[in-house]
DNA sequence: ATCTATTCATAAGC
DNA sequence: TGCTTATGAATAGAT
């Protein structure tokens, strides 16, 4: 610019580049807001330096801002007295640079939710379709909404969070079957000996009346008795 | 600038504001550019025009890149035959300006995990304990991802995703109990049934024996029939 | 940080 | 939108 036209390639000289970096840094966002105000858009920079320092601008607000709250879901699965999960899953939403960047992301639609639906084929495809409308709108939301947090992952943070999610899912999914297993297993177990008792109690009454000479009072009377309504018709 | 000092308000001519955003727009890109290479920094610049256009630039490459996949959680909640449950959360992330806003998140640390502690009291305290560093890792994955997705949501959209939400998930618990409620009742309903047989059969058993003048054979044979390992000893 | 010679960006007009 | 041009702004290089 001045004093020399300026070649279009990092400046190699390190003290060069900073004071470069911080004049232009400064005319970047001043640019920004005046087309900001001129121009009635709503701007947001971002600016890393070659150390990782982050210079922002968002006509949005300043950041920082206090967080707005957002989305509080509550996953909690009750079985019986027995046990109890409770899941927390906060997402947060803040303003400012957030808010741009998720009305960014809305406009840059790129993502599709992919077909993941050859899955499961012979279940209740009611309840299953049901879910899918339920979750798209989950998806939006977490879409949507992410947090200022104080995240620090990489791609192979995530990777093991992966693989850390599903083997929660599997352990919350197999205790949950386990303990129903369990109480049905001891119903049916009631169900098993009250049939024996039965079983033996006919013997008995059969003995009796053999023994006795006298025909069965009890005619009819299978000892299977699984129908319900007819226990009292005997 | 030229021709005029410019005042820095909003042009309240429509044609004049949109030329000058125009220009000013290329500037503003240019000048972002030229920085970024200058003194290699990431720039990022996020422009919505007047009536919503977008225009932006990430020196971290060009836009609407292939999505890269991220976390893939997968819940099923699979009880007996009767039901299965699945929900599918898909999480995509982007490169470019994604993942120069997730730099800029991880940057402008600014929320918490505020302390939603004082909620459950009397329930196993460890698994709790447990489950909760998990919530931790899949908050923070939360925190971290966000697609480019289609989303189109309002902040309003997103009360209403929380009270959906809400719903949802008591649906899932209450069919879930519902379903296992039933079971369970069907299972006790038989033990009632037999118990009845039981109770039935003895009184046969007893009036046989009252007509006959027969001690009862069966002593000590209560028909509270509860106690498994008891059955086989009578 | 400040100065200043230059180049650059751009407002206005077409 | 695109081109032109006068002029204000930005800034490279030096201090």
């Amino acid at each position: 610019m001045a004093r020399g036209k300026v070649q279009m390639k990092r400046i190699e000289n390190l003290v060069h580049r900073q004071v470069t970096f911080c004049k232009r840094r400064a005319g970047l966002l001043k640019k920004a807001k005046e087309l900001s105000i001129l121009c009635d858009a709503d701007v947001g920079v971002i600016i890393f330096s070659n150390n990782g320092k982050l210079y922002d601008l968002s006509t949005k607000g300043s950041l920082f801002q206090p967080i707005l709250s957002l989305v509080f879901i509550t996953f909690s699965y009750y079985y019986s007295k027995l046990d109890l999960i409770v899941v927390f899953v906060q997402l947060y939403s803040q303003r400012s640079m957030q808010g741009l960047v998720e009305r960014y992301m809305k406009s840059a639609k790129g993502a599709q939710v992919s077909d993941e639906d050859a899955n499961q084929s012979s279940e209740s495809e009611e309840e299953i379709a049901m879910l899918k409308q339920e979750i798209q709108l989950l998806q939006k939301g977490l879409r949507y909404t992410f947090g200022g947090g104080s995240g620090n992952m990489t791609v192979d943070e995530l990777d093991l969070l992966e693989k850390h999610l599903e083997i929660w899912i599997h352990n919350i999914r197999s205790t949950k079957i386990e303990i129903m297993f369990q109480e049905i297993q001891s119903l049916k177990n009631k169900e098993g000996i009250l049939k024996a008792a039965n079983e033996y109690l006919q013997g008995k009454i059969e003995e009796q009346c053999g023994v006795l000479n006298i025909p069965p009072t009890v005619a009819g009377c299978s000892y299977q008795l699984t129908i319900p309504n007819e226990i009292f018709n005997f």
